[in-house]
DNA sequence: CAGGAGAGTTGAACACGTTCAACTTCGGGG
DNA sequence: CCCCGAAGTTGAACGTGTTCAACTCTCCTG
């Protein structure tokens, strides 16, 4: 059932990709409230009450009525921008994501690799403690392969690239001063896919940090610093035999997971 | 709310543990039906009924009415036996997870570790392999540290030793002739973890394969067959001192999180 | 044999996520 | 000025997981 994705509010033109501008997340505040499409405000309106109702109830104790009911809404309205509520956590997602490229754009600009990658995994974290105490619920609508909150699946692509893309710009490191060339970009056999790795392994960590007991998740930062001087330091032997089939054998299986992603 | 454990059926003896009988999963068939709890027999037929529904349905297509009515009670009976449709999923796991033991025993009798392990963890993916279709809708029920049905949970904290055991088993590798001394069992200085930490390793394999999509998930068969015998080389290596710290990390970190899991 | 305590069982009722047919609003063409 | 179609909006209704007060049955006690 439901196998044709709909995109329901700003879905004219039939076959196209809708490039242009469709996707018009929220207008400035209330200002102008017209061509940007009439409902962007309600739209807007709904997701940052969800937002805020996500942040101090968590995932289960948050209710698409009660979402409605304090944006001022009915529920069926609620529904007309967001298909489920599982699309609703998808943008809280995306916001952390947001707020996560934010605090990491100073540790990017650290000379050392190892210290951009510890540095850029914190921020993460840092992003994300607030909402701790929820994330097992959050997870939970993630984790299926085939939900559209999915790290995976085709609705979090764009979300996907941007962090693929942090990632990216932490193995880059710093451009020098204009126009010279970058000092410490790593090499190596399978450099092309070092971001989505990381990237893969960051995921890693933040399943053990939902996981983590200890307080303030304390052991999730000690991991951190213990594993981003080693992962550094792993890139740069990558020529070796034994890792270096290990990479490959990674390199084969994100390519299928990506594939399956796509797909849906 | 509902912080009061229940444990409903057989809860006579208020302050006591409950240790003699108590348990009776199901008894025989549907001949003597009197001592062993009157209603053991209903129990199992309400468990046989929801594992034939997850079986042939999936989790999400189960229905607590569905079970009900197929088994013929109503639908407060079943959850007299089963506090949530969570629980009759964990109870899905035990069943796998005995059956994985089963198909491991002959594994077991292999005289190489690395072998040993192999073919274990093919095992468990055999007795997965049936249920893989709708492997992403019960991974969501096992997800959230706080549920029963998770690895961690104390609800689970029988199928975990089980599953431990069956890894310490295949460490230690089949008795001799009768009297003999044990010829491969590995020493090491984080022995006493390695059969928890293969047991994480082993969930990790499991998180792998749900999101394996790879025909007849060949591609999570290919991953066993490289990390076993690899796996089994650096257990041999536990010495030099990159890989014992990361170990001792590892240690810690386990302990931690038997705690959390025993809390709940 | 009467009584009763507890296990076993029932279906109504609640709150939730989701769907849907109908209604209202709005902007522009006749 | 009216009208039309699309965007926006509404609340009822469906199926779900879960809870609960009441009922029945069984067996033991007196």
């Amino acid at each position: 059932m439901a196998s044709h994705d709909s995109g329901k509010p700003h879905d004219h033109s039939d076959g196209t990709h809708n490039d242009g501008n469709g996707n018009g997340k929220h207008t400035g505040d209330a200002g102008r409230a017209l061509p940007p499409g009439r409902g962007a405000a309600t739209r807007a309106l709904v997701l940052e009450t969800a937002l805020a109702s996500f942040r101090d109830q968590g995932y289960e104790r948050t209710t698409m009525r009660g979402i409605a009911k304090a944006a001022g809404v009915s529920l069926g309205n609620a529904y007309y921008y967001f298909d489920s509520k599982e699309h609703l956590v998808q943008e809280f997602y995306a916001a952390i994501q947001a707020g996560h490229r934010q605090r990491a754009a100073e540790a990017l600009r650290s000379p050392d690799l190892a210290d951009r990658l510890r540095r850029v995994i914190h921020a993460g974290i840092d992003e994300m403690t607030p909402y701790h105490s929820f994330a097992g619920s959050f997870i939970k609508v993630a984790i299926p392969p085939t939900a559209a909150a999915s790290p995976f699946s085709r609705e979090s692509a764009a979300a996907r690239d941007t962090a693929v893309g942090l990632f990216r710009d932490a193995l880059e490191g710093p451009a020098g001063p204009s126009g010279t060339a970058r000092p410490t970009a790593p090499g190596g056999p399978l450099a092309p896919d070092l971001p989505e790795l990381l990237w893969l392994a960051y995921l890693g960590i933040t399943l053990f940090w939902v996981y983590d007991p200890s307080p303030g998740q304390a052991r999730t930062r000690q991991l951190v610093d213990s594993a981003a001087p080693l992962t550094a330091r792993s890139i740069a032997l990558t020529r070796i035999p034994l890792l270096r089939s290990v990479a490959d054998d990674l390199h084969t299986l994100v390519s299928e997971l990506r594939l399956k992603g796509s797909r849906r």
